[in-house]
DNA sequence: CGAATAGTGTCTTTAAGACACTATTGA
DNA sequence: TCAATAGTGTCTTAAAGACACTATTCG
């Protein structure tokens, strides 16, 4: 195997899926596009393509995302999330699809794309494995809130602590105490930052605005 | 790109490549090839090499790791650490690598192959962008020994507290408390379960024999 | 015996959780 | 005024760290 046969080497295609995504109307959504050609011709699935040969991974998915939405959704995190490469699971060939996770914000998907509640895209009947990639996101974000900021890019620009808590709210489908978690965040260096403007949204006292913070590690982490 | 023409995907070859860790004479060590093939011939590599058509990628790993020590290395842990796929990694193809993390038990190793204490193989020049891997594989273990039971998986069979107190220092290269360390490790359930031998090592008190508990996650998490 | 390592007790400090309380708004 | 939400104070509890102390072995 240390011989090298150019002509020698299996044909794999590589491809890109990303998993998007977003919170909305107070669910957490991903974004799916309906397939139009064979396989799983009609079914939901994760955006997603092959990719060129010149283009990092990364890039790749960068591009397949903006591809998809028209340019409208622009990612606010983008990470590896695994590589899913079992044979067969494209019924056409060898594909090894390299997985993405992105958080973006929550605007109108393109026209061939739209956001489905995370739960009701796992009970559905996703194309490929995309069912297990979905899973893997999402047990990776909830993961992720515990010990990073990244809490902070599901939010808008400027954003209240209740805004930041309704993050960890939903993505963990629990209810955190207000007043700890104001004191908790207010606690941890770095992981938010005072703007000095204020917001009234209806009712109760109005609101301080934050930017995040400078850091990316929560220590100690926050627990579920 | 939802179009599907089975000859105009892009051509790449896939590989899996292998950052091995074992615990050896007071080091972490890594388990290295010298490549006798360009590019990069004589420079250390990660054990590693094409994936079959028909093989899932982690078997794939499991062969490599067998075909390079003479199955005499057997992995007591193996998982996906992460996919490298530079184009430009390799410079006689587009070649994308599942990079995979094992720990094993510290068998002397193949002919082909070697232990090297990692800080040594992170410091030397390593083939394609192995280091990049091992860097990567390094952190990885460092920080899943905070919050699993992994380092277990660095022991024999049966292990005193002390041994497994040293596999953390030695990963984390920190010293502990022997005191509190002991105290943590009875007092998470599931991480330890006595087995009713002692062993007299030299001096001192004999300790007590433990194998590893039922559990995978320790929470609360331990603290570097 | 002393030196060395295993293991326990206990005190201090830190952080989490419960929850009462104050602050500031809209209706 | 009341209802609602923002934010603080404070007490209780859990767990980490420091470190004195006991336990058991070898030489």
């Amino acid at each position: 195997m240390e011989q090298y046969d150019p002509h020698a080497f299996p044909p794999f295609a590589v491809t890109v899926d990303l998993a998007v995504l977003t919170l909305r109307d107070g669910d957490v959504s991903v974004l799916l596009v309906q397939r139009k050609a064979p396989p799983f011709a009609g079914q939901l699935a994760l955006p997603g393509g092959f990719v060129a040969e010149d283009r990092d991974l990364a890039d790749a998915a960068q591009e397949k995302l903006a591809a998809k939405t028209g340019l409208a959704i622009t990612a606010t995190h983008l990470e590896q999330l695994g590589t899913f490469g079992s044979p067969g699971r494209d019924p056409r060939m060898r594909v090894v699809s390299v997985a993405y996770l992105a958080f973006a914000d929550a605007e109108p998907p393109g026209s061939s794309a739209s956001w489905v509640p995370v739960e009701e895209a796992i009970a559905s009947d996703l194309a490929f494995d995309h069912s297990q990639i979905l899973d893997a996101a999402l047990e990776r974000t909830r993961s992720k809130l515990e010990y990073t900021t990244l809490a902070t890019r599901f939010c808008p620009a400027e954003f209240t602590i209740a805004d930041l808590r309704t993050v960890y709210e939903l993505v963990w489908n629990t209810s955190l105490d207000p007043a700890n978690f104001h004191r908790k965040v207010m606690a941890t260096k770095g992981f938010v930052t005072e703007t000095g403007h204020t917001v009234s949204r209806g009712k109760g006292r109005p609101a301080r605005l934050y930017r995040p913070g400078g850091a990316e590690v929560l220590s100690p982490p926050l627990t579920r």
